[in-house]
DNA sequence: GCGCCGCTTCGGGGCCGGGCGAAGGACAGC
DNA sequence: GCTGTCCTTCGCCCGGCCCCGAAGCGGCGC
């Protein structure tokens, strides 16, 4: 019966709350220092330096040292999905008030290094409405049509074979359906920030450990979108 | 803050190997009283009773008692997702085997009342796929083809249609796409093992607490799931 | 109605885990 | 080199949780 221990020590992991808002800290997708992970979790540096410890031990937490800082990241977009599955069962089954992030959360935010939100789940459906993607062992491949469309975005489509994944399903918490994870959802969403068709909302860096997630669509983003993947619709302003 | 308090405790409910062990014994989708859930726990009588009240009062177990016995099972599908997701995660990020279960396991199986593994997978590209599905805010209807589709088939849509969310997104850790859970989730499933299409493969009781969710898919099953939704090519063979 | 059985409540013991302060390495800059 | 900063390790205290045995409550069958 090794299952139910495994699933009992990774659910450990998770339960405490200075751990909790350390990993919701991190599902902006930035890497935070030791510092501001045990600012953000309201302990001291000693306790924090435990906590990432048994964080980096069971995977959910990869480190890479940079001089004397010590940055911390998500390990894999995995951890981010089952992540936000729990957040999203903790709104459901708890709630207390519905999410109290807004609506600009539900439109348009980060899941680790991709789209969620309403957005995330539009570029999912568009993608494989217009049979740029076609499922595979393992979740979804590109067909020929999709690398077409999908470099002439400008998508690094080399970049995304290179993740352990190229694209697989990763469950959205507040529209009910999936949205893409794996390699190329990493570089969709690098492609939309970096020509700012997307912009990181600046929340309060302290306090709220969710609030840069949130993002914004701007009008430039809602036309390319909309002319490559039907993208449209939505409420996306925030 | 709330937010990453309301995540931890949550997650606190589950990580606990006796409450894991009595979670995934429920992830069968069967009711089960107290005392079976105490032996698949390995504990006595007072600490099930005592975890199953934490259970119940966090939202993750619902229970209906019936004479002297009192039958538990997971409170909704969102609770089945979850445990899956981090199930998957659990297994991905400790691999000392992988998965323990076979490939029965991966091929056909319940996530509490809906199809999983490759199978729930084809299912759920079947639908959508023939345009019987199209997206809706939280989820999934029905096209007018998908209705008279899956009248055709003997699913009671009606049935399906009393539940909370008539149809949605489920992770499905194995395939890393999505599934079908919600209302027609469920109908689809009870369909499948009330026609014999698909038959639960006997495990043994104690011991293995997610032996019971396996399934096998019959020949009939799968000449009419391929005909209906195009079904097939899958290894389904136990 | 009496006794069996399933389940819960109560009391006590033990263990694990989380928090801090103080001290110890490692790196950058002057 | 020295100093400051970032981070870790060590030692200690404390609270919470998990377990069991014993006792109490309620339904069911003889």
């Amino acid at each position: 019966m090794t299952t139910p221990a495994a699933f009992a020590s990774l659910a450990a992991l998770m339960a405490d709350p200075a751990r909790a808002a350390m990993l919701t800290a991190l599902l902006s997708g930035e890497a935070l220092t030791a510092g501001e992970l045990a600012r953000v979790a309201g302990i001291g540096a000693p306790a924090a330096s435990a906590h990432l410890a048994r964080l980096v031990e069971g995977g959910l937490v990869a480190v890479h040292p940079q001089g004397r800082h010590r940055y911390h990241r998500l390990a894999s977009a995995a951890v981010a999905a089952t992540l936000e599955a729990l957040g999203g069962l903790a709104g459901a089954v708890a709630p207390a008030r519905r999410w109290p992030h807004g609506e600009a959360f539900r439109s348009a935010r980060l899941c680790y290094d991709h789209l969620a939100g309403r957005l995330g789940v539009a570029v999912h459906a568009g993608l494989v409405g217009r049979g740029w993607l076609s499922p595979a062992a393992g979740g979804w491949s590109a067909t020929p049509r999709g690398e077409a469309g999908l470099a002439a975005l400008g998508i690094d489509l080399a970049a995304a074979r290179q993740a352990r994944r190229f694209a697989c399903d990763c469950m959205d918490w507040s529209e009910r359906r999936a949205h893409l994870a794996g390699g190329l959802g990493r570089e969709i969403a690098a492609c939309c920030l970096a020509r700012h068709w997307l912009l990181r909302l600046p929340g309060e860096r302290e306090g709220d450990p969710m609030a840069r997630r949130r993002l914004r669509l701007t009008p430039e983003g809602a036309r390319c979108l909309g002319e490559a993947l039907g993208v449209g619709g939505l409420d996306l302003a925030a």
